[in-house]
DNA sequence: ACACATTTATGACAGTTGTAGTACTACAAC
DNA sequence: GTTGTAGTACTACAACTGTCATAAATGTGT
């Protein structure tokens, strides 16, 4: 497959906050992200400039210089960083039993029931693929 | 709910790996821990003692002392560390939708059929209890 | 009693993460 | 041109994690 998972191997919450704003937006500058965080948490500024200016030296972001400020978007995809922390899970915790994970998940999350109905059409359509 | 979110908040690879041990037997002295994980890694024994001694502190595992010997067993349960891990998956990555998140596993993870039947009798008691 | 093995206790160190203060730079307005 | 202002760069630091080496304690065998 790929080195994913050696890339973004043990990803802080902050950074997952932050890469969490850049997958909602195009891109984003310094200031954009650090609005976009303070209202659930109060950060200094530089605080998000310095894990952004970390994150790109990891390859999570990169940027583009506009006028004088930076401007980033994420370089890697919530899918790629859900598998990380998925195969952590499943592997893990649930010793590589994705019905136990499933069943933890559906039992610990209180899952409406349109998302049962999307869950139930999505396995039926792995099946098909399966077969 | 409860406050496990807040226990383990950060769990490192080889102390989810201690766990994972841990959770595949009632007890396991310090040699028994390294030993499992000798196998798939090589590791000096007082770094598997450390991180043990640590994770006590922590409250994530407990100890009896056998004659000179201490045996631990774990203190959280697999689910609970599965609820974090999870959540931080659904929520962060995943905007809050299960059904991203399961599609996503689906879709990275080459399941076997027998997993999908599970799966689909797993959601179909879910929406019977949801009824 | 003495050497050897087993086991816990301490101390150390490097790397990462969250956090932010300080310093430097460049533009904007007067 | 001096003064804000806004932005990046650098430095620092405490907490945590993985990693052990070394020390100290407590057996076991002969």
């Amino acid at each position: 497959m790929n080195d994913s998972s050696s890339t973004h191997h043990r990803l802080g919450d902050l950074q997952l906050r932050i890469l969490k704003v850049l997958w909602s937006v195009p891109e984003a500058s310094v200031a954009d992200v650090h609005g976009r965080l303070q209202s659930t948490q109060p950060l200094a500024y530089t605080t998000v400039a310095t894990l952004l200016r970390r994150m790109e030296a990891r390859g999570l972001v990169a940027h583009r210089e506009q006028g004088r400020s930076f401007v980033y978007r994420a370089t890697v995809e919530a899918s790629e960083v859900g598998a990380s922390l998925g195969h952590r899970m499943v592997e893990q915790v649930f010793e590589g039993s994705l019905t136990d994970a499933v069943s933890h998940l559906l039992r610990t999350r209180d899952v409406r029931r349109e998302e049962l109905d999307a869950l139930e059409k999505l396995i039926r359509e792995a099946k098909r693929r399966t077969r």
